[in-house]
DNA sequence: GATGAATGAGTATTCATTCAT
DNA sequence: CATGAATGAATACTCATTCAT
């Protein structure tokens, strides 16, 4: 019991390095011997863990995205009332600050990784569909109790995703966060008036 | 003036071959060596012509863009009538085909590398300036000719370009035509009745 | 004891694994590791039990060796009748199946690390003076027998030996059985004029 | 022209050294690096003349095989007496210096890796037919001659070859020069009695 | 303009082995 | 008896680049 739980740390870790180092040298410099440097250990000592850089790197992936839905997803899902909820995720959405929990480096390297490798794509598709569920749910709650009106609402949740999606790819890499925040507001604002919301 | 048309050939059939190989390889693997045997010259040719890989890197993200802007940019704006014109962008942003003119992991490959190097950046940058000037442009000739109302064109015009992105991202790496050409339809679908355009 | 048995069960089918590893991976390629994956244990458990590669080794070496006692030395000494035997001997030493009892490329592996190895050269000898003694005993009996003529019973038996290495040496690797039997037959013919045997 | 017999020459440096890496490592310890560190030069440049380990270990071969062509083969044939070339080819395959022109274990590593690789074998049985010929056309040319009394002269042949191989492996390893000899003269003079050759 | 020799740092991975549990 | 973490040296090979021709 003692030695899995140990080793499940150990691999965070370094997982945790990889990201780092991920974020420092990008996907081109990302190599298992810097990863091991950083931690201090011998980097056959990364293969023993996980075989092969690949599976590291989906191993990666999917650390990320758990981080992802642990820090945002959960939290949102929990907010009892309807209408709350759903002006919480959208003003979370449309928040430079989401958009930052993972370096947008390292988020787009991930993403590009998704369309190189199947697995990834999946676990990327897995994450967006709860996404997606999060957005209709409360939406399709807020339509049912009259606070909104709305003839398609998987529509209009799709919508949002890619409004969503859009607001992160034109804030990435731009580092002036007054323009980024002032961006969310206005597609914020679009979005609310389409979807018949209160500002 | 022969000499220098001959080298700038030489230079876009070696872009080429890295599109070829980036496309093939992923970033990872796409190095000067595989460019080089693909076009069977000497790895030292490439760097004969452009100096440091990095620099070929450059070139090739302008000279892909450059090629988006032939095959679209040019045909879009040359278009007389707003309306039609308007239409027609919105059209060509949430068709497959569009997104589909460079490779979904090449694309996405460029734009990462585009959040690690400022010159990159800019690149993309431009590019975004133009579609979205040609985007407000038609739509404040349409505005202005009483075919649309609008108060905010220029809002209007952003809202466009992130939907447009927002699109990209949801179809990359899906090879479904017929999902992708459904997504585009329901967006479209939408953004047209928020700028009061008819179906 | 049983303990003990068990053990000794343990290291034969590990040897076993090593052998057929050698086979397959060649000499370069075969690993403790590999030969650990093949058994579906860890490494360390080879060394567990062998202490280094090179006593693994070695032990293989016994291990090969004495197969090839077992199944056919034990066998030909204990034919009775002297003549008999002498024939059995030559029939055997130019069969190809007395050759593929152990695949060619492990032999000559084994072979190859005895060149390298004092301890395992020792075994090659012992196992050629075994060899050298049945034949040599064998004709000896004969000669004594009346039926068989010859002035010099040890060099014959060398030249026996001799021919049948040199016989297993060309028939290495050849995958062509018709002709490796050929073969063996016109050297055991020539063979037996020069011992003045009958065909 | 001055750059291709460059290359030519440093190719040859290259696999003397792997040769003699070869004799002192054996073939689990002959490494690119180690050859480098021997020529004192980076192991990629192996590399740059030999693509691949594998490549070059074949050339080596060719190499060393090549040598004994020229050492002997070239010489023997070049005896006009066919009488006399019978008698120095004998002298010759049992005298332990031909046998020796190759370190012991050098030369079983490459019959080892001739099992493995067909490429080899092909060298190897080039080789083998070429021995092969070179007694066959002098005893033929005896039997012509009436010097020799023979019906089977291809049998005889390769009955020569088979013994010298087995010359060749029995004295393989073992460093006592007299019985090398000794064990040479023994199988001569029976080969020359089977022959009805003069001793 | 084009080639190939040469370099040196770097790649992921494998190796046999040790050690604590 | 058996495991898996850990190590450090080694593996073949690739990398971008320089330089002389």
């Amino acid at each position: 019991m003692r030695r899995a739980e140990m080793s499940r740390l150990r691999r965070r870790e370094m997982l945790a390095a990889y990201y780092e180092v991920l974020v420092e040298e990008g996907l081109q410099g990302a190599s298992i011997a810097k990863i091991a440097r950083r931690l201090d250990v011998p980097p056959s000592l990364l293969i023993h863990y996980f075989h092969t850089k690949e599976e590291m790197t989906m191993e990666l992936v999917d650390y990320l995205l758990e981080e992802y839905r642990e820090a945002y997803g959960d939290k949102l899902a929990a907010i009892p009332d309807p209408l709350e909820r759903l002006n919480a995720i959208i003003d979370t959405f449309f928040s430079p600050e989401y958009h930052q929990l993972l370096d947008d480096s390292a988020f787009y390297a991930c993403f590009y990784l998704s369309l190189r490798h199947e697995r990834v794509r999946q676990r990327y598709a897995t994450l967006y569909e709860a996404s997606l569920q999060l957005v209709e749910t409360a939406l399709r709650a807020c339509v049912e109790g009259g606070l909104v009106e709305c003839d398609d609402v998987h529509g209009a949740a799709v919508m949002v995703k890619a409004l969503e999606e859009g607001y992160a790819f034109l804030i990435g890499g731009n580092p002036d966060m007054e323009a980024k925040r002032a961006l969310g507001d206005l597609l914020k604002g679009r979005l609310r008036r389409q979807l018949g919301l209160p500002a």
